[in-house]
DNA sequence: GATGAATGAGAATTCATTCAT
DNA sequence: CATGAATGAATTCTCATTCAT
């Protein structure tokens, strides 16, 4: 293939991630402030700057855009979390270096309701479940066994390991659920109150 | 008026009061299993037994019989936890009971994805706030003042009294949440996990 | 069932039966004009003097409607030709009776387009088979064994019925042919020589 | 002009040419296939190896590849029944001759249905007359005087002329008719039985 | 000449809502 | 009170066509 040619074929690939991005960036928005059924194709597409077959030529369909978008954001929030726990090479200060991530995540509104919004959507489409399988599994492997370890170090014992990705689990639930909850009670939910809180409830599940 | 017709009225009462209970019956079971946007009138009517007209004669809209669910099961659960620490006269036990009641609410299923159903359906309406202040204030007078006095006592100083109803706030989200999670992972997270974990953040958030 | 109630459901029947008539001549008229694909059913709705989702309260599709009506037409033309050849008690003079009113077909326009329209819609739908064949059935049966042997009476011998059948299925689509044909060049093909060209071919293919 | 200019000028011409065919025999599979309506540009550019901006690099529109199309086929046709025709010398055996090569023409399904189709096409787009008028008058020519002559000799009436004219016109429709007929009966309506009954029908219409 | 990204005008279909009966 | 016919706005998805490269 001519320099010419691959460097068009390039051109191209820049040019489709940049409207991906901005069509995912448009649809997390949208998506997170009406939620799956009530966001219009047309709202996103206008806020990425294009009109809704632009994004019929990236997308298959609504649930495909949404799918790529939760893809996305879980790859993002993984990364990002491992990196900061890996920047801590003292295994033992592990928990508490999450501890200050999580609860630091409260603020993270979007992302609180994008997770009970999708959680919901995967709950009632039981058509959609091998589609919304790899979804799900990058979700629940961000705090599987790999995170397990991670965190707490390889040499737990198996039961131990089970309980520890359990409480895991709900932690992350609860994150979303005080996200959502503050919403109504700004005041007698603040954001400080919350982070305290959910430092407490980690306390409570995972202090070893 | 003359009885007869006092009595003919008194008959249509129950009719009407019977038919609104069916279609809310179904209704609970529809906007549960399919969210307020996907659930369709027409399969809550038929469910009832009765045809699309029919809900319109008692609820002015789908939003309309929606709040009117929430409504009814807010006023059912009040009625019933209220009822279940009334029953134990001495108040420094209440707390061990209300635990008791609260972990138990894992098994309702219907009652925590209705409650995400409604704020995430309440979040995304600030054109509905009127109509739905009156549901809010039921659900969140149901945890507020009075209840922290039914639970703990009346001698609390203020600030014991805020901590206590912001608490109550949370550890009510939690178990919506953890509801929906389980939903995902039914072996990571049964049924008698999840009531000792329910347990566990209880205590965290409100032991005295 | 008392009475006012079998009352009021005649009345919905009646109200019924008539808006399909209406629906279904405007479909007529407007899938012959335009065609399967091209025709919005807006315009068909419009015509009929109701909007569109009045027809989507009486057919499932787009298909089901062209369906429904190819199978009103068929049936009002086996009804029409069937007592038009009864009306004859001499079966010998029935295949003269019956050359009659072939010849008389070519000048429904309607009907030849729509016949050829169908079997292109058929051809080319075989997912919708299933639901095509009841059509099939109903047009392909009109001059099947049952019409044979109301035409050249019922002593045939086996090899002349199937013979016979096959040449009306010849004759039938000839008919359509030159409906088509003749809008193409009415000049060099007018009625009345169109009518005794398919006079001749049916004497051709169907003289005893 | 340079002759490497000019070469290379010859170069593109055969590449255009080549082009032009395969997407052409593409557009006749696709167009007979699915009819105008259904056919869609991607499936034919793809089947003819390119993508949808190569026919537009050739074809104005929809439309225009679909009478180019039907251009050729026509050409190719009549150019091979002259020829066919004409490789009998003695006159009086021409009409023998055409017979064979009409009742031939049964075995041609693609022919059949795109000559239906474009006529129901046609019939449905007097916008398009101008454009579509060349292809008309490419495939009525070539069943009108200059082929009657062709057939039958040159010493006719014009009273007979017109005649054969209008029968050859019907014979052709009635081979379409009875290609789309035989698709739905094939037990029915074998390929040899359709051959004799199209010679028969032409013996009756075309017999001096 | 050919690509492929983007457009944008549709079009079918759905469904909450109305209303005469 | 309840029915069911009809409305009509909303919305997803399709695809011929354009255009920069």
């Amino acid at each position: 293939m001519p320099p010419s040619l691959q460097k068009e074929k390039n051109k191209h690939q820049v040019r489709t991630e940049e409207t991906q991005a901005k069509i995912l960036d448009a649809a997390e928005a949208i998506f997170s402030e009406q939620g799956f059924e009530k966001t219009q194709l047309d709202e996103v597409a206008s806020r990425a700057g294009y009109t809704r077959g632009a994004i019929y030529a990236h997308y298959s369909s609504k649930e495909d855009l949404f799918l790529a978008l939760m893809e996305r954001r879980v790859l993002t929030k993984i990364t990002a979390v491992r990196r900061f726990i890996e920047a801590e090479p003292e295994v033992s200060e592990r928990p508490e270096i999450f501890k200050r991530w999580l609860t630091s995540q409260v603020t993270d509104h979007t992302w609180g309701i994008l997770m009970l919004e999708f959680k919901l959507y995967a709950l009632r489409r039981p058509a959609s479940r091998e589609r919304l399988q790899q979804t799900y599994d990058l979700i629940f492997k961000s705090t599987g066994n790999d995170f397990v370890e991670l965190l707490f170090g390889e040499y737990l014992d198996k039961a131990t390991r089970a309980a520890a990705e359990r409480r895991l689990a709900v932690i992350g639930a609860i994150v979303s659920a005080v996200i959502l909850e503050s919403n109504f009670r700004p005041k007698l939910l603040p954001r400080q109150h919350l982070q305290s809180l959910v430092g407490e409830l980690y306390e409570a599940l995972l202090r070893p």
